[in-house]
DNA sequence: CGGGTTTGACCGGCGC
DNA sequence: GCGCCGGTCAAACCCG
């Protein structure tokens, strides 16, 4: 677990240090307050000989200060330089300590928007929780009232479904979709059986075009199968995960029949082991999107409207993709659809891959565009062009969060990441490019 | 030789 | 009950 944490530390922490590159705005300096960057040089040596005030009131950590090389210099000069006469020393001096009190507000004011922030980062993260958490509650209580309230959600998800292609264009082509088998579909989701096991059987796809055969995850996987799926001519391979024994996650990969340059990869189930940064990241989206979907399922109150938006306020790369609800498969499934993001490109000014997908997953760099010619000008034209940034700190903030508190197994959003058997499993279908 | 892939057989759910 | 279909198993095969 510690070692875990500390996987999730360095993921972050890289992160930061490309936005830190970036010296666009103040945000970027405030990514780094999360960053274990052990940077020491002589001007933070200096600055804590005046800067134990500045230590106390900010945790901001040396990338802040030495920001201000001038300052720093400054120092080392006056207090080296023998030439200097003593009024001069006192009024350079002066000159410092004004210097050093501008820059100490200008830190407040920093840390008072960090606190901001993560105020706002754990509102949502706990609206979250308390939505997940009323999802499990009221899939306990007595079935006859659930079946009442699924009889309902059967109908909305009928309806969420009829509406998928308006979505997803091309999809209804897609085995996945299945759009004849509706009725018979949607009467097995009015069965008690559904109500006993919503969980094993939520699914989340994820569509993106992808000349490659498999996806990078960050996972190890094994190939266990591969059949021929109805009105497909590309096989359905399965492949379950080995990263250690007993791991239950599976997953699907198959193109899409329509377009074969679609690629669909399905996982489900959550693991028991921890995981990469990049896996971790993407077992939390795909969590997060069952959770999604399951809460809708249960409590009717999620329309597939929302569901784009739900997604994007807790794993704001979601925005990338159009997600769809549907009931018409065995299985309740959410589909983030990858595929038109060259439509998302109008609106990102340079979209870049989600941060959670990393560097190890150089597929994905084809989303319908030229990838960034670096991860710095990535993160950058993430902050510049994408207002959901701070909702991207969050998700990353959660991938911390949620680890560290899975001891009291209420705590974990998406909780997929190590061991949490009693959130929903997914099943998430990535598709790339 | 060990680990991963291939592929035909098998199983269970479902509709007719 | 039968057939279809999705999913899984496991022996054979491949590869480094």
């Amino acid at each position: 677990m510690e070692n875990h944490h500390h996987r999730e530390l360095s993921f972050l922490s890289s992160s930061g240090d490309f936005l830190h590159n970036n010296s666009i705005d103040p945000p970027i300096k405030e990514m780094d307050f999360f960053s274990s960057s052990p940077n020491k040089n002589n001007k933070e040596d200096d600055l804590d000989q005046h800067g134990s005030i500045i230590k106390e009131v900010s945790p901001l950590p040396t990338l802040l200060l030495t920001h201000h090389d001038p300052v720093n210099t400054g120092l080392n000069l006056m207090c080296s330089s023998a030439a200097v006469s003593k009024e001069e020393n006192l009024e350079n001096s002066e000159t410092e300590m004004s210097i050093l009190e501008s820059e100490l507000r200008r830190v407040q004011e920093e840390n008072h928007k960090l606190r901001i922030m993560l105020e706002q980062i754990t509102k949502s993260y706990s609206q979250l929780q308390a939505q997940l958490f009323i999802t499990l509650q009221k899939q306990k209580p007595n079935h006859g009232q659930n079946m009442e309230e699924n009889h309902g959600m059967v109908s909305e998800q009928i309806f969420l479904n009829n509406n998928n292609a308006s979505v997803s264009d091309g999809k209804q082509a897609c085995p996945h979709d299945h759009p004849a088998e509706d009725s018979s579909h949607s009467s097995k989701l009015e069965e008690p059986t559904q109500d006993l096991i919503p969980f094993k059987k939520a699914r989340v796809s994820i569509r993106a075009r992808s000349e490659a055969p498999l996806i990078s995850d960050g996972c190890q996987w094994r190939k266990y199968g591969q059949k021929m799926a109805k009105g497909n001519p590309c096989p359905r391979a399965y492949y379950r995960c080995t990263m250690a024994v007993g791991c239950p996650v599976r997953k699907q990969v198959q193109r899409c029949a329509e377009d074969k340059t679609i690629l669909i990869t399905t996982y489900e189930g959550n693991h028991n082991h921890p995981l990469p940064p990049a896996a971790t990241a993407i077992a939390h989206t795909t969590s997060a999107a069952a959770a999604m979907l399951l809460s809708s399922s249960t409590s009717s109150t999620l329309r597939k409207e929302s569901a784009t938006g739900y997604l994007s306020n807790s794993f704001p790369y979601a925005t990338m993709a159009t997600s769809t609800l549907s009931a018409s498969q065995p299985f309740p499934t959410i589909t983030l659809d990858f595929t038109q993001n060259h439509n998302l490109s109008m609106h990102h000014n340079r979209v870049p891959l989600p941060l959670f997908f990393s560097h190890k997953l150089p597929p994905l760099l084809q989303l319908g565009q030229p990838p960034p010619s670096s991860m710095v000008e990535s993160v950058s034209a993430a902050i510049s062009s994408d207002p959901n940034f701070t909702t991207a700190l969050a998700a990353a903030i959660s991938s911390i969060i949620g680890p560290q508190r899975s001891g009291d197994g209420n705590n974990n959003l998406a909780g997929v990441v190590p061991g949490s058997p009693q959130l929903p499993q997914s099943c998430t279908t990535f598709s790339t490019n």
